[in-house]
DNA sequence: ACCTGAACACCGTTCAAGT
DNA sequence: ACCTGAACACCGTTCAAGT
């Protein structure tokens, strides 16, 4: 029996498309850290090196994922200067969400700026909302920005206590240690354990946009484009 | 010549110290993915089964890590009623310079709630200057999440620019897609491009942190601690 | 109690060899 | 053009064997 580096016929190609959708399904069931070139390799019935062909590598397979997530955020409402604040705050809300149903995406624009174009197409209608607003240029700019980290950061840290077993553990660890504060050494802490345990994460980050978009309406435009102006 | 599980003498013991002192030489010298057990017992002269004498895992590592990059924040100051949006907005700059040292590791309050001794400080002290600014109880708690997932989020981004010899290039990468933007799809981009790229890092930092504690002076206190209540 | 070597079960990525 | 097997250079973690 001859050895080669074949054993079996060549499968019909691939795609982007099939890879993509092979890695959020990964995503989905086992969370991002289990999106593996091999693991997604095996979810296609090959091996790790055929995926190359369609992706440049992982990092550039996790950013086509996200973009597809983006995808998934309703944009089909257009901007009413009227109720423009409460459609804001669909908008970031319904964005969070998405990335709820995938375990740990959230990751991916914390790493690197996205550029695919449904997350394109979101911060262009987050911008529009802005707009419609009449919130002044930069402000809206650079707004922009940070409500996408706060975004980001909050999607990220929940899917944390979605993804594996530890769960529970992770959260009864961490009340466990708010429990056991010695007023001494943390003394605004002990006085605020109540505030500090209270609400859940959709009221804590309801909170945190509204605060947000509080702040965008009471604050002075940023000056200072360019160094020394 | 005998096989031996030993080719040469024991080592006199380590610490946990000197362990995570290890991890943050890699840590800031090649960024937090060169911090491998590998490559931290390596710095240690010695193999990686013997750094779990003194950790659980990579991830404790990791938190004992953080927890001495939060230690280097000045915390000396005593809260000043007549002062504590200036000290506040100090304390959240001085917290993200300590992160901006160490290329990544604010990845780690990202993963996984801070329950270290000097995290658990920064945040009493942080809840301090809240109190001294006479702050509402359970607005200075959720403010304390809100703006820490900021403050990391935006310490993460950065980092990603410092650590590796793609800084440039991927900067450069996200400046060309700026600046071929089809004004037709993406309309609101095209109309405030100067806007959006205006500004450095700090700057659009300190629009951030001072959009926030507005937004915080200008929010009705939230309601509902239970659900129902 | 702690250090050590070896092993297990994984990674991402490259490349020559096939079709 | 694209699929494939094998290899390279890594991982985290465990464990029996030493001292």
């Amino acid at each position: 029996m001859t050895r080669s580096t074949r054993d079996r016929p060549a499968k019909p190609p691939l795609s982007v498309e099939a890879v993509v959708d092979a890695g959020l399904h990964v995503l989905r069931e086992e969370g991002i850290d289990a999106v593996s070139m091999r693991r997604v390799a095996a979810e296609l019935d090959t091996g790790p090196a055929s995926l190359y062909v369609y992706v440049q590598n992982r990092q550039d397979l996790l950013n086509l994922m996200f973009d597809a997530v983006a995808g998934e955020v309703d944009l089909s409402e257009r901007p009413d200067p009227k109720r423009w604040r409460e459609q804001l705050e669909r908008l970031l809300t319904d964005i969070r969400a998405a990335m709820d149903r995938y375990p740990g995406i959230a990751r991916v624009p914390l790493a690197n700026v996205p550029t695919g174009p449904n997350s394109m197409k979101t911060a262009d209608h987050l911008l529009g909302l802005l707009r419609a607003g009449r919130v002044d240029e930069r402000s809206a700019a650079w707004f922009v920005d940070v409500v996408f980290l706060f975004v980001n950061a909050a999607a990220f840290e929940r899917s944390i206590y979605v993804a594996e077993g530890d769960a529970e553990a992770q959260l009864e660890e961490v009340q466990e240690t708010f429990a056991q504060i010695d007023p001494d050494k943390f003394p605004n802490m002990a006085a605020l354990m109540p505030a500090l345990t209270s609400g859940d994460d959709d009221q804590r980050f309801a909170f945190g946009i509204r605060l947000m978009i509080n702040g965008l309406l009471n604050s002075e435009p940023p000056r200072a484009g360019t160094p020394g102006s």
